[in-house]
DNA sequence: AACACCGCCTGAGCGC
DNA sequence: TGCGCTCAGGCGGTGT
């Protein structure tokens, strides 16, 4: 399931074959995974034209905030991405036979004859079309920073502002950008912290490591080039390698690779969560 | 404000 | 082999 790593080894993935690229056309074969924002307002089903998903834009640049993607174009719109819990953007080269048309929702004709699809089976994920580089601005301004690079400070004012637990913070994306269930469990883990700790009661090294946690695992994660969970594949259909290095994450019940305690399965925060009761101590 | 809970959606994995 | 069941979860919505 693509969290941060995963969209940031897509958008790496996605540079060589997308940027420079003119987009000749482009397919909306379900309408409602489109939203329109115009004037900071969202519409769902609005009419879209052909133009709204990039036809006849050159391809500027990939960028991304948090788990999602934002391909801009020599207009000024862009298009952002979101691929949920099961959306996959997929390049084929000309020629090039797509091994699975099942549910592809969009998908764009670039000018050296290749393609780009956007899959999304459960339709978690989906496409805004924005109509200035400002509209794009202003929703990731709206999100938290992002988790690849947050600092110690810009994470302890952050969570000096809630009550909540801590796995509740991490996952608001307009707390802190990126995070989903897989490296939140692994990234308080590897910094020794439970999960329902008072966000607002961490105390200066607390945080100083959490920061530092949430940026190495994202990073290796990258390197990696994401989890491979279900059916993760990058844009060029490989699998990622990551799940082989999980430390907790779906591991309930087997030893902590720490320390040999069972590791414990809950609900936190309406999710799935693992844990080792011995490093990751209540406060 | 924080939290629980729900619905969306499909595929994987399981037991039989 | 196949059927029915449960589970997974990002996010937005509602209710408390």
């Amino acid at each position: 399931m693509p969290e941060l790593p995963e969209v940031e080894h897509l958008r790496r993935s996605l540079l060589k074959p997308l940027l420079g690229r003119t987009i000749r056309s482009a397919t909306l074969r379900r309408r409602d995974v489109l939203r329109l924002v115009r004037d900071g307002a969202e519409s769902r089903l609005a009419r879209a034209r052909p133009a709204d998903l990039l036809a006849g834009d050159r391809i500027v640049t990939l960028t991304r905030h948090g788990k999602q993607l934002a391909i801009t174009g020599s207009s000024g719109r862009a298009l952002l991405v979101h691929l949920g819990m099961s959306g996959r953007l997929v390049h084929l080269d000309s020629g090039r036979r797509n091994a699975n048309s099942d549910h592809v929702h969009a998908l764009w004709r670039l000018d050296d004859a290749s393609r780009l699809l956007f899959r999304d089976p459960r339709r978690f994920g989906g496409l805004w079309a924005l109509p200035t580089p400002d509209a794009l601005e202003g929703r990731w301004q709206a999100l938290g920073p992002d988790a690849l690079t947050v600092t110690a400070s810009t994470l302890a004012r952050r969570l000096a502002t809630t009550s909540r637990g801590l796995k509740a913070a991490l996952l608001d994306q307009d707390l802190i950008a990126g995070l989903g269930n897989i490296y939140v469990d692994e990234a308080l883990f590897l910094a020794r912290l439970h999960p329902l700790a008072p966000a607002s009661n961490l105390t200066r090294s607390d945080v100083a490591r959490l920061a530092t946690a949430i940026r190495t695992i994202l990073r290796q994660a990258i390197s990696d080039g994401g989890s491979t969970l279900r059916d993760y594949v990058d844009a060029q259909g490989n699998p990622g390698r990551r799940q082989r290095s999980h430390a907790v994450y779906a591991r309930a019940g087997r030893p902590c690779v720490r320390c040999s305690t069972t590791l414990v399965g809950s609900r936190v925060a309406q999710r799935g969560t693992v844990i080792c009761p011995q490093c990751q101590l209540e406060c």
